[in-house]
RNA sequence: UGGCCCAUGGUGUAAUGGUAGCACUACAGAUUUUGGUUCUGUCUGUUAAGGUUCGAAUCCUUAUGGGCCAACCA
């Protein structure tokens, strides 16, 4: 990445122009996720931007869970997200939730209503939307919109203490029926849920609604610059509103927009649906857009970060394409990547003039990273070739096998093909052919340069592995913008397991390893490993100029 | 048919009244013991119409298009 970046993104600009007329000396932003599901590459986004501002600008960032609503949230949760963030690279200052508050924000609460701005409304939850009006007609004043103050603060205690059943009453704020801005419409401020909280457990039976609770924590906290997605737009006017009438420290309120992704959905609702009705098969599924998902299929902390840089920041609608994803990975991948020879779909190769004994060959781990070293892998009479690196009859500038051509085994000989034996059917049994012994990779004095070079493995001292080829879990670039359901939208091929023929130095892959199998893709190894059973997710496949110069001219052929 | 937010190549994002740039993609070529990588080059853009100005992607007006707002969700 470039260091001479000059350009800044919206927020920056903020921060800088605030940093120097002197409105901060440092700033404070947070993370703020609620603990109902598991985060993901937009969440990674929203991370990247909180964290970076204050590695950027002096200041620093707390993670403070949204926890007001008991009933959908879990601690489950809390320590994925935790994990999640720590795994992307990033460390915040103080943990904290907003059910910290809940004494405080109790507080505030019954300062409001002391300052008459608030009052208990015993209406339904149904009367109170058909009194809120729609955006062109204004709503109705609440029956219960005048009581004294007195009698708010009694009944609004009773709420604390449990006397009234779920539903029954609500605080509200007391602001302006007719306000053009729905939110501003007495918005409520607290509803009474007998609910086990994850941390405070049965202490409250109130809890406050996201209004009252975020502004006022990212208050408590000194938070300078509180980041949010646009359609938080509108409810920066209550924000504002009552950090105003209670007098706390002026946090302010920035909103971005949120990054989407073609071919998936980043909705926690919609992603809890693909795991609850096993669509897949959890959230760390390596086909999820999640960051455990993502970290399962073999993405590095690296290249997701270098994503969210890539995106940038702004206040458009916009649907980024997964292909960047994947180039990012690719390109962290490419320099780290420890090289592997896998054969998927095997065909034998018999070298006719080989003895039958076998050797071992150097071949570089990377060749990107020198340090990397060199592997040795057995090499013999009997081998195993890719089935669609031969054809009987070759299209033009086809460079691979075919009878009476000469190709280059990476890091091993040229062979020639001699023979092709086939079945009773006509497929192709195994392929008889010779080998030049003075070509050996490094010590090759043959003279011939041939185009194409294949990967092989060893037939004899081949590892059987299990791979799982991940292909995208939509058919349509933007599924939650389809009519109906976004369900009816899914790939049912986005999973495809499949057997490979792997060198013996796999048998030392670590759950850590990153490998690139040669002319194929990157994997790494799965945690559903186990017992001697080796299965790798496939990350993201190689670039494959070849498929798409077929692609391209296939469509031409008679 | 209320209010708010937004509009730059296929995608994402810069240019802050003064040469429309960068990245991805696509295409062409070079290199290559991975048809990978790397390198070089090419194509494609300011939603529209007015206005202000010596000069407008940028400021103003209108139109058009997209998004958001009527959960006791966040």
């Amino acid at each position: 990445m470039a260091t001479t970046e000059t350009s800044h993104n919206f927020l920056e600009e903020i921060i800088e122009e605030n940093l120097k007329n002197g409105t901060y000396k440092s700033i404070v932003t947070r993370f703020p996720p609620e603990p109902n599901g598991y985060l993901h590459i937009g969440h990674a986004s929203s991370i990247c931007l909180n964290f970076n501002l204050t590695k950027k600008y002096p200041g620093y960032t707390n993670l403070r869970f949204d926890d007001t609503n008991p009933v959908t949230e879990d601690t489950e949760y809390v320590e994925s997200i935790k994990e999640d963030i720590r795994w992307l690279g990033f460390e915040w200052k103080h943990e904290r939730y907003a059910s910290d508050y809940f004494d405080q924000l109790y507080e505030f609460a019954v300062t409001l209503i002391k300052k008459g701005l608030a009052y208990v409304d015993d209406s339904s939850s149904d009367e109170i939307a058909k009194m809120k009006g729609t955006p062109t007609e204004p709503g109705k004043n609440s029956p219960f919109r005048n009581r004294s103050t007195e009698e708010n603060i009694s009944l609004f205690e009773k709420m604390k203490n449990g006397e009234f059943p779920d539903g029954s009453r609500t605080l509200r704020a007391k602001i302006d029926m007719a306000h053009i801005n729905m939110l501003m419409r007495d918005p409520v401020l607290y509803r009474i849920k007998h609910a086990h909280h994850h941390r405070t457990g049965d202490k409250w039976c109130i809890y406050p609604m996201y209004d009252m609770a975020h502004g006022q924590s990212d208050s408590i906290e000194n938070v300078t610059h509180s980041i949010c997605t646009l359609e938080f737009v509108p409810h920066r006017e209550l924000y504002d509103w009552l950090i105003e009438k209670l007098e706390i420290y002026p946090s302010h309120q920035y909103e971005f927009a949120r990054r989407n992704i073609n071919y998936t959905v980043t909705s926690k609702r919609k992603l809890l649906q693909l795991v609850n009705e096993k669509y897949v098969a959890g959230w760390d599924d390596p086909r999820m857009p999640t960051i455990s998902g993502l970290r399962r299929r073999g993405y590095t902390p690296e290249s997701i970060r270098d994503f969210c840089e890539r995106i940038g920041v702004a206040k458009r609608e916009n649907l980024v394409d997964v292909g960047l994803l994947e180039f990012c990975v690719r390109e962290h991948l490419n320099k780290i990547a420890l090289r592997r020879m896998v054969v998927f779909d095997p065909v034998k190769v018999v070298i006719t003039n080989y003895p039958e004994e076998y050797e071992l060959l150097k071949s570089e781990n990377n060749p990107e990273d020198e340090s990397a070293g060199t592997r040795e892998i057995p090499f013999g009479r009997e081998l195993y070739i890719e089935r669609d690196d031969f054809i009987e009859n070759p299209p033009k500038k086809y460079f691979r096998l075919a009878p009476g051509q000469k190709v280059r085994l990476k890091s091993a000989y040229i062979i020639k093909c001699d023979e092709m034996i086939k079945d009773a059917d006509g497929n192709i049994k195994e392929l008889h052919c010779t080998y030049l012994p003075e070509s050996r990779s490094g010590h090759d004095t043959s003279g011939i340069h041939v185009k194409g070079t294949l990967h092989w493995v060893s037939k004899n001292n081949a590892v059987e592995v299990e791979v799982r080829e991940y292909d995208r879990l939509f058919k349509v670039e933007n599924p939650a913008g389809e009519d109906g359901d976004f369900k009816d939208y899914i790939n049912e091929h986005s999973l495809k397991i499949v057997k490979g023929f792997a060198e013996p130095s796999l048998l030392y892959a670590k759950s850590e390893d990153r490998f690139q199998f040669l002319r194929k893709g990157y994997y790494c190894l799965d945690k559903d490993s186990a017992n001697g059973k080796f299965i790798f997710n496939r990350t993201v496949t190689l670039k494959d100029a070849w498929a798409k110069e077929q692609q391209k001219y296939g469509s031409n052929k008679p």
